[in-house]
DNA sequence: TTTT
DNA sequence: TTTT
């Protein structure tokens, strides 16, 4: 059945990349998409999704995009229960990338990515300097069950 | 920002039709959506999507389909937080339908929405038959600042 | 770069299915989409919107979807030129989908896919009845270098 | 029934905005969506898609905007047919845009939109230099029965 | 728990 | 050249 979402926004973090007991990549990130109006006081002025990306594509992420960078996403939305620790089930909604563009790397010396011809989706700047004390990279416990393929 | 959602499902129950202390209409449903391959072991194979709609297109959502109906929905991502009765701060994300199309009645006697010309998006078959004790129709507690327009 | 299509509509015709000369399946076909409001006098009020699909989607296309049937598409906008028989350089935009969803198909007696749960995109109804002199099934000549793979 | 197109590139020259003779703007714009892989001999690696948008949106587009200009766009697709010149039935598709995400604006002095909070999709950069013999602004001769509202 |  |  049909189930497509495209977003553009901005990571409100460095996206979270992890590693599943059998080395497949996820990163874990969500990104702040703008609301177009305005809108009544009392009410957010957007929208915080949480999207996950798996294999290539986390990596390239992890490396190349920070807080603030603004990227697209194009992929489906999918809910997951889980049972937190107080035994209490769950429900969330999320969004799994299928693709997700570069569209600007903050901070880049030199502004973003206006130089000429782009010749693919994942455009190359320099690799986002890596916290050491990060857990990115950190074998983590998701079961491959998970894994949507 | 880019924010498009486009979902194809089935209502998981009949619609949940309020109107705000101003009169405005809201309906909340949720759609299951199967997944296009069938999933390993453990996980589902659909995804429980909650939707809201406002206005003439809550009504006619909630006076012409019902669980099982299978629609078509086209809006954009939503995050809310509210309060929960144990004081706990609680994160939705759903979707905030611009335009809701009717692609079949379950149940409807004499097969689906085949029969005739479609003038727009709201096909009309005989409203559903309401439950007296349904509270659809209920005036509810929601701030009118909510209303996204 | 992002470029996502969903769309709803009726096939305008049979999906013409040919083969290219390695094999590989190819639909064409055209799906009307009604617009959502009733237009001023002199526009159409629908739009008809050429699609390509490949492989496995395109024979199930071709064998379970005919004139009249509601589909979805999920798939990207692409542009090509060809020179017609004039020599003049004829632009064509159409729709790559990356998948179809069988919605209904027409003429089933007894009513569309009413009937229970949906395992997956492709809906099993009756084969659609073969024409034995429609040219479905020839190879035709579309060089392999137009293969999006 | 369901249209969506939402898509991220480059304009391929400046918009074209004109005005309608009962004064309503509207600007014709293509923009080129590279494709996600680079793909084998003979076909292009990007997509050239013709697009219109109406009212504010296109003078907005057309003022801040120029060739070379990255921008989202989300809206539908549609299809026209016109007589040529030598009495040829031609048909076009192309996508009307609902509203129009400013993503970058090339050659702006300083890199791109990164200074300062966006209140909406509308960035305000310095309006473009206006070409003194541009046809913009100049009446066209498109039917008010044309206008999709 | 949020970005510009 | 268009569907319901």
């Amino acid at each position: 059945m049909l189930n497509r979402v495209v977003l553009v926004g901005r990571l409100t973090k460095d996206p979270d990349l992890r590693y599943t007991p059998n080395g497949v990549a996820v990163a874990n990130f969500t990104i702040a998409v703008n609301r177009p109006f305005t809108s009544q006081q009392g009410s957010r002025d957007a929208d915080f999704i949480n999207c996950v990306v798996w294999r290539r594509a986390a990596e390239n992420l992890a490396n190349y995009m920070k807080k603030g960078s603004m990227i697209g996403v194009d992929g489906r939305l999918q809910t997951r229960s889980f049972d937190n620790q107080e035994g209490k089930r769950i429900f969330v909604t999320e969004v799994v990338a299928d693709s997700v563009q570069f569209l600007e790397t903050k901070g880049s010396s030199g502004g973003s990515n206006t130089s000429g011809f782009q010749p693919n989706q994942n455009q190359m700047n320099q690799p986002r300097q890596e916290d050491p004390f990060a857990n990115n990279g950190e074998p983590i416990d998701i079961s491959d069950d998970d894994l949507p393929f």
